[in-house]
DNA sequence: ACAGTTCACTTAATCCATTCAGCGAACGTG
DNA sequence: CACGTTCGCTGAATGGATTAAGTGAACTGT
């Protein structure tokens, strides 16, 4: 590739010994244009030599926008999913000639306003549901708005990860049902950042309880501290309950700890599922049974609804794989 | 604030009844101008109400480089500590005025190159050493590369986090010794995307160990697997060894779940000590010994080695504080 | 042979912020 | 009072890609 700095359209035309106009218009393949194929491969052929690309800033003054795709990080703690999320999206934003770039502003929204003003991203992909004036001034400005947790017109396809948790909880009691569980206990973290996750577990949970005409679901909140997590067994365990869906691993493999203190182990004394499948599941002691989340799958029909909400139809049709599955293992 | 889609520095001229030039002049701080105190007043009052926020694309066209921080994301898997340096570098950055760009093209460099070509960044911020190719279009081009990776010139201040896996190792083996372990065992990943961190850390411990007369620290590798942590356990007791330093948290925690199938307890038949202080190290069975990194720290000395590349003096100094600390539980 | 099309391009305007060069008025100095 | 300087501003050029509006030549149909 070309080390000197700066290579513009100009400097292809000159090369192709055509105007800048034909430049553009063969590198965009833009329809409309009567382009000889001898034209044409001479541009291109002057574009490779040169190692042209052209320059983001100068297509973004004139189309309005960028080729940025915002990703509103979430309030909650970038936990193994959300950290890697980011790499996938990274990954398949960058394959589809986008860029992904993270913000904060999720909660400020003038600054989040003012910063889409400057940034003319193509997308906002958001996690929270956004408040109406951004919505009306990415209207007004072209800006889409991608919202990974409102309700679909088509809830056969996309992303929409309130409907995702749950699935998580409604598949933990029906995991649980087959072996045989009915009195069933959901903990889950007191950390309101998560609420809304929690809740959609939850749901899911009791829902699928009442499904199967099971008594309902015990939901307990705790902070994430091993005595605690072990009288909260002991209790549930008076109580006649033989099954815990944790919220995700990370409480699931402290409730195994917990557990330990009082000399109670899974599944025998009290069966524990988790979610999340993270690396340390596999190797928790017992080993814990858990909810793998298809990550690449969402990140991939992400970007397929990026695309479709841009007009653009994607090359590849969405990833039909469950978003969801049991990972058996020992813990239940 | 203004739901009109664009609001140009024209516009704000208008109202505040003076030249863009002036109003690019004042909302810039332009040094060398004078402008009386009551036209500022206006066009920042003409600004405010019309809620103008400068076009980045304008602004980059012009001055040849965007507000874009492009972090290319590291080849190792996001574990907790990279998933939290983002959300952190994403708020630093923002703070500053730049927008952070992730990037997963660290290998190909072709297309990294053509990406910074398009992007015109303020500055890249990458793990892994860049090839001199890129190094070249990067000085030609104006664009700052920042490696964490790089010896830097003033060890006192900046990050280079190659040194801190130094430490790392440094401090697991001091902490052991402290507590009269002298046979020494070092646990680290077979995964050759964290080879050069695991390196890291084993030098550190390895020098810690000469300095402080110490047998030799033995280094194993293994796939994670509880029961081959645990037979390491059981032939590193055979060889007299007390006390083992892990890679990091989750190989800890294996090690730990390996060792209770045959029967082994930390601290008592084999002292473990993490790094990372995950989440679940407080609540693993028994807690954790971790060693915590000062993530906040790092990332925000992080954006002021980026500042000073680029030329500005950070507006708040290097954070002094220790950016690894000794989390003291029970296993070691 | 002449109007009407199509082809293969080019010209010039446009997007927006920044910045160099400069201009008229006021001020200061000898 | 003439000259130089500073003040307070403005005009116009600049950066790179896109695209509406053309232009001259070749071609088609009658």
């Amino acid at each position: 590739m070309n080390t000197q700095a700066k290579i513009t359209g100009a400097d292809v035309a000159r090369v192709a010994g055509v105007s800048r106009a034909t430049v553009s218009y063969v590198l965009n393949a833009t329809p409309g244009q009567s382009i000889p194929e001898e034209t044409r491969r001479k541009v291109k052929a002057a574009a490779e030599q040169l190692g042209y690309v052209p320059h983001m800033a100068g297509r973004t003054l004139r189309r309005g926008r960028s080729d940025l795709i915002v990703w509103i990080l979430p309030d909650w703690p970038i936990g193994s999913a959300v950290g890697e999320s980011i790499e996938l999206l990274t990954r398949e934003a960058s394959s589809r000639g986008f860029t992904l770039a993270m913000l904060n502003e999720g909660n400020d929204h003038n600054r989040l306003e003012a910063t889409l003003r400057t940034l003319a991203p193509a997308a906002v992909v958001s996690m929270h549901r956004l408040p109406d004036s951004i919505h009306r001034f990415a209207k007004a400005s072209g800006v889409t708005i991608v919202s990974m947790m409102g309700r679909r017109t088509d809830p056969e396809t996309g992303v929409d990860i309130l409907q995702a948790s749950i699935s998580v909880g409604d598949m933990q009691v029906r995991y649980l049902a087959e072996r045989g569980h009915s009195r069933i206990g959901y903990l889950y973290p007191d950390d309101v950042r998560v609420k809304e996750f929690a809740i959609g577990r939850y749901k899911g949970a009791r829902e699928a309880a009442k499904a199967l005409d099971l008594p309902a679901i015990r939901k307990r909140t705790m902070p994430l501290q091993r005595e605690r997590l072990g009288e909260l067994a002991v209790e549930w365990r008076e109580q006649g309950i033989t099954a815990v869906c944790a919220y995700n691993d990370e409480w699931a493999m402290a409730l195994l700890s917990g557990m330990r203190m009082f000399g109670l182990e899974a599944p025998h004394h009290l069966a524990v599922i988790g979610c999340d499948n993270v690396l340390t599941a596999a190797v928790a002691s017992p080993p814990l049974t858990s909810i793998d989340l298809n990550l690449l799958a969402y990140s991939f029909n992400m970007m397929n609804d990026v695309e479709r909400a841009l007009g653009i139809e994607p090359s590849t049709p969405d990833d039909p794989a469950a978003f969801e599955t049991i990972v058996a293992r020992e813990s239940a």
